[in-house]
DNA sequence: TAATACAATGTAATGGTTTACATCATGTTT
DNA sequence: AAACATGATGTAAACCATTACATTGTATTA
């Protein structure tokens, strides 16, 4: 392996200059500068990047975690905090947790161990003041979700008023018999969601029905699997709201099994906006998060973090879109 | 920052000896190594990971390249990967190229600069011959695709026999004018799928029409796209046999709009499995990939080259399954 | 021309871990 | 009891780039 020390032998300078003109950071006469790019050339140097890692203690690699990268939310965020990193110069260390948190404290020690020089969580499960400790001496950015009353800096929609505006959405058509399924509560944003659905109900002063409320874990199947419960009852609702669009793709898929129209017989909406809900049949009337204007972002206040620049706004909320399409029409 | 001096200073021991406990190589008599440990524990230290990559010039990590990590189906590959990673320790960069090969390249380099210890391929754009090159210095994996006459290990299905066995259902229910939406061919598995079809019509003695055979770029609105075009020919085909389920969706919701019922009034079936494959209505006949497997396999494989164990097996080709729904009835 | 400023380059310490080799201690064999 | 084997531990070099500080060279100013 050829090192610093052979390019500074042939170029007859010191280290020090050559990686001055690695650098490009101070004055180096041009003469000279020829004579040392002219020896990494004959040498065919490549610095090596872990002994600079060392000296330096900084890895210009960050890692995201998550739950699942199948997931079409997650996979878009991803792909923006991505582009980004890209552009600064930063690779990207996947954290896929398979939703279980003892990998989420695996990946904090990786920012602990300065195995990367910051860390975007895309949820959490984890303790969260265990977060707020680690944030507090490592570059850190929530994305897509949030922790309640910490400083952690974080990116997100307004998940309450998304929830509200396409529940008020379905009531304007004419429902009133809306069942609601949930996504799991550790999720801050699945709570957000609830709150908001319950929020334009009461201001409609239309009731809440307990038994058309169900969980589930924001899967397809965890969608049709409600809707067959749901669609048991006596009466049944007239519409579904459904906390992601997977979970309303599963509704939509049981109803038609179930030999329903959507949306004449059962309107169903769902959130985020995946690509998905822009494909089945009929499409679905749902909540757009800029996911990969969130992944952006979200890179932007890390790698401001990273630069010890200060954070002119260290909470970020975006707005989410209600998309009105085929699956909840006017109900007569 | 505590060191391994530290350490060794407090248990009154050389620090050779504490790194001898840290990594239980040798022999260290019992009370020596309980004294060691709680000094580790005493200071909480934690080894400079940085400087162990440096002197050790090993990183324990991987990059894994691929066009687009939102694609259902190298997500799928990569969470495979991505488990047997994990279980040998290894961390996965990221290597999303947006289909760019210079990002291709620039992903190469990690692997020259030893940033990563090996990598693996989903698709490559470049270069064959650099390939083969790098692979001749680094471990490098091919997954889901090949090189054709190159020695780089690699996982696959065979795509030709997938393709030929789908096309054979579609002329055994009685299509004989079948459409054909290829893949763009600098991916060697598009030439496959596309050979895969023509020896199945030879083998029955059935004719290739022309322009029945349309290029696509493997995403839904390619699919949606060559459909209507289709559609517009006289005498129209009654089936389409499009390379993978993106474009086999885009096409099943081009015919649906244009008031056609598919698998009645036209046939339709795709490749690769994806999740949406048996979401959508109606459910698509397609040819299974075993993607977690592949990934998974790949990841083996590459784990035997960095440890320098001399693959058994370093072409793996796996089985394609046709998977029968119920966008292909029979034909009356 | 002497004094001063700054441009250009060099010297050498530094970062923390690993490991080849050396040394010392203890136990076993004949 | 001497000779030898091996277990336990220590010493110090090596890995390679970066950078604070020192030194030399050159240009500018009064």
């Amino acid at each position: 392996m050829t090192t610093i020390n052979d390019v500074a032998r042939l170029a007859k300078v010191s280290t020090a200059t050559v990686s001055r003109v690695l650098h490009d950071t101070d004055n180096v006469k041009q003469a000279t500068r020829d004579r040392v790019i002219k020896a990494i050339e004959t040498l065919n140097y490549q610095p090596n990047i872990l002994a600079r890692q060392f000296r330096r203690s900084e890895t210009r690699s960050i890692v995201v975690v998550f739950p699942d990268i199948t997931s079409p939310f997650y996979s878009k965020v991803l792909l923006g905090i991505e582009a980004v990193a890209h552009r600064y110069n930063y690779q990207v260390l996947l954290g896929n947790t398979r939703n279980n948190p003892e990998r989420e404290y695996q990946y904090l020690d990786l920012l602990r161990e300065k195995q990367v020089d910051g860390m975007i969580l895309l949820t959490s499960r984890i303790d969260q003041a265990d977060v707020a400790e680690i944030a507090s001496q490592f570059p850190i950015v929530l994305a897509g979700d949030y922790f309640e009353g910490l400083q952690v800096p974080m990116v997100a929609i307004d998940n309450i008023s998304g929830a509200r505006k396409i529940t008020e959405h379905l009531i304007k058509q004419g429902h009133e018999r809306i069942a609601f399924f949930q996504g799991p509560m550790y999720r801050n944003f699945s709570k957000d969601r609830w709150n908001g659905f319950r929020q334009a109900l009461a201001s409609y002063d239309l009731q809440i029905y307990e038994n058309y409320i169900l969980e589930g874990n924001y899967t397809v199947d965890s969608g049709y699997a409600l809707t067959l419960r749901i669609l048991d009852l006596n009466p049944r609702p007239t519409a579904i709201f459904a906390s992601n669009d997977q979970m309303a793709v599963g509704a939509i898929k049981a109803a038609q099994d179930m030999g329903l129209r959507v949306p004449e017989d059962l309107a169903i909406v769902g959130f985020d906006d995946i690509d998905m809900a822009s494909i089945c049949e009929p499409e679905l009337t749902t909540i757009a998060q800029p996911k990969h204007v969130i992944g952006e972002q979200a890179m932007e206040l890390l790698y401001q973090q990273m630069m010890n620049i200060p954070l002119s706004k260290p909470h970020i909320i975006l707005d989410g879109k209600l998309i009105i399409r085929e699956s909840c029409r006017k109900k007569l």
